[in-house]
RNA sequence: CGGGGCAUGGCUCAGUUUGGUAGAGCACCUGGCUUGGGACCAGGGGGUCGCAGGUUCGAAUCCUGCUGCUCCGACCA
């Protein structure tokens, strides 16, 4: 390709809509340009590099077993009323009317669609495991499109789907997918971990996401710095913490006046903050007020709670939710709530020893609380958020909080949907039995997003080779001079025969301009024909990663240039 | 959905406070000159100032309503 021919308009100032990174150098790079909201058009180097992704995705699936099909953009609702996710979707998807008023959705997600695929026509065991998978467009009308590729409401997703006879079955097609992700996004160039996820509303047993670390990621992960054990925060397991052996003492009301924070209790009391129990009190769906409780100096972590009480949805709880079972704002605490309210307890709470919570009296707090002793039979639970330093479930070394982008996701569905959609097979004693499933999901446009938040400078974009849009780019710095750009013509040719994927820029702008676009767009190497090489056969490469230039002989450029990649 | 901000040529922005001839840089076209890190000189084209009302002799500027974009929060691959 030449540059002359490219479709890649460079930008010089940055577009007043961009955030982050990887969003403003993509236009900037002029790889893509937004359509709508969240929407986006690709251009020829966006698109190039989106190939090579999909073709490294394609060849992990495929050497897993999998095998690519194309489901359909638009679906029947039905189908989505049929599992029951027409409505728990809401929002969230994009729906629209046939001319007949016949209602379709345009697909987030395709679970449906291949259960109903198979429910009719795979009937027995010995059909199973089937792996099938595509790579499509997906669309869903996101609240808040942001960070350009990264969170659009269309978005190129590769799912695979897996159906298997039993659990031990989805066992090894679920590992399968884990090393396939792995292998992938190894190949990919990218810094990422494979963590273990909360499996929210979707239910499930095991889920693990593969986030590649990011800065500006939108999730937070823990990630130990001893083991491999990595956690999203939601997840994040902890154990309780152990307290001292201390004589408990008698359980002793105190006036604390005006201490509505905790940081005033402790003062007020001379107590260490770790002597302190935290009320934090929310309502669910169903109105049910929820009243958790927590060492001073920790936070509830939600997911956790939720999970603990098997909600859907918390909120704060309003005040009159409060008092009306007994808590007093600032003073709340476990001893003397009405029985009839959900209470959860963290575990490490239940460890403490003379600890301080409130009396449920205006200005009013317990000391000496011991909640072995004192709080009855409350559920107790894990629910707290993990933090900085905190230690790791596996090997106890200290974890670190740091951030990532969420690229893929591994998945157990069970007969979630093959349940709903009556999805069944004849087992080997003829027994009727729903499909056990998996699902399993890569971000594509996002993945590109991700290696562009990884990977870049000041100067632009600094693409891993395997998903680059070009290998190497060969400036020729004076356009018009005929043998410079007889010589770049020769290079160009030659390269292209020894199978480099290479751009020659042969624009007649002025070398500068060249340069900074090159940097810009990111190919891993640049390979300068100026004076030198005309007069002096020096064949000039730049590694755009490191900066390092190399003089190779015009006779012997071609191996070198192939070896220099291969490190690459 | 709640709270900010913005909307002026393809891009980045000034002009709006205090109403009076629509601007700059970049990009684009022509010619010249230049060619190792986003040159320079000269000439040129392009904007009903987001939309709809209103106030006024006169509105990019003041008022009202709407739309779009964007940032923060709740939601998420």
């Amino acid at each position: 390709m030449r540059a002359s021919n490219l479709y890649a308009p460079t930008l010089r100032e940055v577009p007043a809509e961009a955030e982050i990174p990887s969003h403003k150098l993509m236009l900037r790079a002029g790889f893509i340009r937004k359509a709508a909201g969240g929407i986006y058009t690709y251009l020829p180097l966006a698109w190039r590099t989106l190939r090579k992704i999909e073709r490294i995705i394609r060849e992990e699936m495929d050497a897993a077993g999998g095998q690519e099909i194309a489901m359909p953009i638009m679906q029947p609702a039905e189908l989505w009323k049929e599992s029951g996710r027409w409505d728990v979707f809401g929002e969230e998807m994009f729906k629209l009317n046939d001319r007949h008023d016949r209602e379709f959705c345009l697909g987030p997600t395709h679970e449906e669609i291949i259960t109903d695929l198979i429910r009719n026509e795979v009937r027995s065991y010995k059909q199973l495991p089937l792996l099938l998978y595509q790579i499509q467009n997906k669309y869903r009308d996101e609240i808040r499109p942001r960070f350009g590729l990264m969170r659009g409401r269309e978005f190129i997703m590769k799912d695979l789907y897996s159906f298997d006879k039993d659990e031990a079955g989805l066992d090894v097609s679920y590992k399968k997918m884990y090393d396939a992700y792995t292998k992938i996004f190894s190949r990919c160039g990218l810094v990422f971990r494979p963590v273990e996820a909360d499996s929210g509303a979707i239910g499930g047993s095991n889920t693990h996401e593969f986030t590649a670390l990011a800065k500006t990621g939108e999730s937070q992960i823990a990630v130990c710095t001893k083991c491999d054990y990595a956690a999203n925060v939601e997840k994040a397991e902890l154990s309780a913490i152990k307290s001292g052996d201390e004589t408990e003492q008698k359980l002793k009301k105190v006036a604390t006046p005006g201490t509505k924070t905790i940081e005033a209790v402790i003062e007020y009391l001379h107590l260490s903050i770790e002597k302190s129990i935290k009320a934090v009190m929310f309502q669910d769906e169903k109105d049910r007020v929820i009243f958790a409780f927590i060492r001073g100096d920790h936070d509830v972590n939600d997911v956790k709670l939720q999970n603990a009480v098997g909600a859907v949805e918390l909120h704060m709880a309003e005040k009159a939710s409060i008092t009306a079972f007994g808590g007093v704002p600032g003073f709340t605490g476990p001893i003397g709530l009405k029985k009839d309210t959900v209470i959860v307890i963290d575990q490490s709470v239940m460890n403490m020893k003379n600890a301080c919570c409130g009396a449920n009296e205006e200005g009013q707090h317990y000391i000496n609380v011991n909640p072995q002793r004192d709080f009855g039979d409350v559920l107790v639970k894990d629910i707290r958020q993990i933090k900085d330093g905190d230690p790791c479930p596996h090997c106890g070394a200290p974890v670190q909080l740091t951030r990532g982008i969420e690229i893929g996701q591994v998945f157990k569905l069970g007969i979630k949907y093959s349940g709903s959609l009556r999805a069944t097979f004849l087992d080997e004693n003829g027994r009727e039995k729903p499909f056990v499933m998996g699902c399993y999901g890569i971000g594509v446009s996002r993945t590109m997003a991700a290696a562009i938040e990884q990977y870049h400078d000041a100067d632009g974009i600094i693409w891993p080779k395997a998903i680059a849009p070009y290998e190497a780019v060969i400036v020729a710095i004076n356009a018009k001079d005929s043998a410079q750009m007889k010589l770049a013509e020769e290079i160009y040719t030659a390269m292209k025969k020894s199978g480099i994927d290479v751009l020659l820029d042969d624009r007649k702008e002025r070398a500068g301009v060249k340069f900074k676009d090159a940097d810009l767009i990111g190919y891993p190497v640049r390979i300068t024909i100026g004076p030198k090489a005309v007069k002096e056969n020096i064949i000039e490469v730049k590694v755009r990663k490191t900066g390092e230039v190399f003089n190779f002989d015009r006779n012997s450029y071609l191996p070198a240039v192939q070896k220099l990649l291969s490190q690459l």
